[in-house]
DNA sequence: AAGGTATATCGGAAAATCCCGATATCCCAA
DNA sequence: TTGGGATATCGGGATTTTCCGATATACCTT
């Protein structure tokens, strides 16, 4: 668990969205667009307003460190909160740092 | 409280470091170097092994974010940590974000 | 008032981040 | 096996961050 590392993931307002949004992917994605794996990569882009590579560089910082996890489904990326990791995080700054 | 500054203050060793310092002020600095109000630039400085201009930069960094106050008495600044701004913080990342 | 000490601010070179367009890769369907 | 759609990676210009030395400011002492 990179401290910095997941610090820096958190410092930019849209991965901050983009975690919102995948927190209740039902309030913020249409049923088409989801799954138990999570949200796909195109319709968070598309949400974002920002493009295609970028999300994508985005989406690869915050798996990176630890915070959401991909999984593979035949040409789409679904991507969802590792909430273990929040509830890490938390915790570590109520007691550790 | 602006969740992006905060998180950019914490994205640096340095500074965690000054952090992990100044929640435990009797653990790491002599005492006189240190009161109610906080520890004093220059041992935070000594400590570090950076130069003087940055450690003060970075002490701004974090009173900026919340996470510390700064109290001068004399010609010295003492710095101490904001418990409350890092006890929002973890109830932040265990519920809003 | 003058000199010394502690801290803050300024100016800048190097490195990192932001976000893009172009291109590559992966996978499915025909 | 070829074309198209979804995602990842590459290269790069603009901006921000990192950390420094030099300088300014604040305060204390004499």
């Amino acid at each position: 668990m990179d401290q910095v590392e997941i610090f820096k993931a958190l410092s930019n307002k849209s991965r901050l969205e983009i975690l919102n949004w995948l927190k209740n992917p039902e309030l913020h994605f249409q049923a088409e667009h989801r799954n138990d794996a999570g949200v796909c990569v195109g319709i968070i882009q598309e949400k974002s307003g920002l493009t295609q590579s970028t999300i994508s560089e985005y989406l690869t910082i915050l798996k990176r460190a630890g915070l959401i996890e991909a999984t593979r489904v035949g040409q789409w990326t679904f991507y969802k909160r590792n909430e273990e990791a929040f509830a890490a995080l938390s915790k570590l700054i109520g007691s550790e740092i």
